[in-house]
DNA sequence: AATAAATGTGTTATATGATAACATATAAAA
DNA sequence: TTTTATATGTTATCATATAACACATTTATT
């Protein structure tokens, strides 16, 4: 979703589910870690670890590095956030309610990453592993291109 | 094919097509260059940058990383080698020879790296892309897991 | 063949991404 | 309230990758 949206809906929408989420699960969401969250949810497009690690310092002197790469793994687990293996930047999970397999839709033109959860595409890459008694532990599909938006801008 | 081959006989076709391809293409598959595609193709394991660096000092000296990185980001261009990206590795290709979108199964036991080519996937990426109005420029499919060796060897 | 232009390689320095190891602080359990 | 576990701070270092400039080699032009 690059539209245009009011995006603090987002973050605090992000920050609402992952706090009930963390709940249940009876895991510690400190404010350190609801802090990156939110710093991840910045915006819809990926976020490298030390742009995190200068926004954090921003506020609370200087951060450093382990600090934000212990959150990112804490959050990472809890599947709150996805790493983007091509950009090696993050990116928040719009459902990060129990385990899903994604995919990644990213905009060289933007830097938008939608990520979407194509279980045609899943079964179809477990169904050929399957084929050569290959065992799938996880997938990482990401699909680098121009979104609808900027192709339409470009056009224009 | 993590079955036992004569590897040498990978290696040797790898450096013949690519000298072919190179040729036909007009670019120079320089020494240097041949030296680290045999180096990527040491196994069918991906390759770190720094490794083909240590290699590449054993014989001539001591290699500078931009040495490896300019031949690697040759051989990537010429389609010799892919990077693995949720690895920060190097594969060579089995059939540099034309475009063609690659999946890879990646055996986290062994370390073996299977490139595949399954059109019906690349397909139905496009096909959902399209949907969205998205321009795919290229993907990323990374499948982690143990290959089918391995899990006969874990089981025994 | 001699010169010019383009391409490839060597080298130094530095940017960028990530983790190990140990100290300290805070929270949860006993 | 002591113990134990978990989280954070801090220093140092490792791992991955590129920029910038000098020099060498190859290819094209005269």
């Amino acid at each position: 979703m690059p539209h245009s949206h009011n995006h603090a809906d987002c973050i605090d929408d992000a920050i609402a589910r992952a706090v009930i989420l963390c709940e249940e699960r009876g895991v510690r969401f400190t404010e350190l870690r609801k802090k990156v969250l939110g710093l991840v949810w910045g915006g819809h497009e990926a976020v490298k670890a030390y742009d995190l690690l200068d926004k954090l310092s921003e506020n609370s002197g200087s951060a450093k590095p382990p600090t934000v790469y212990r959150a990112l793994e804490f959050l990472m687990e809890q599947g709150l956030v996805h790493k983007i293996e091509s950009l090696n930047a993050y990116v928040g999970c719009p459902h990060p309610e129990g385990d899903h397999v994604s995919q990644f839709f990213i905009c060289e033109s933007c830097g938008n990453v939608e990520e979407v959860n194509l279980a045609e595409l899943a079964e179809l890459i477990y169904s050929r592993a399957e084929d050569s008694g290959f065992n799938v532990y996880r997938q990482t599909v990401e699909i680098r291109g121009q979104c609808s938006q900027c192709s339409t801008k470009a056009a224009a």
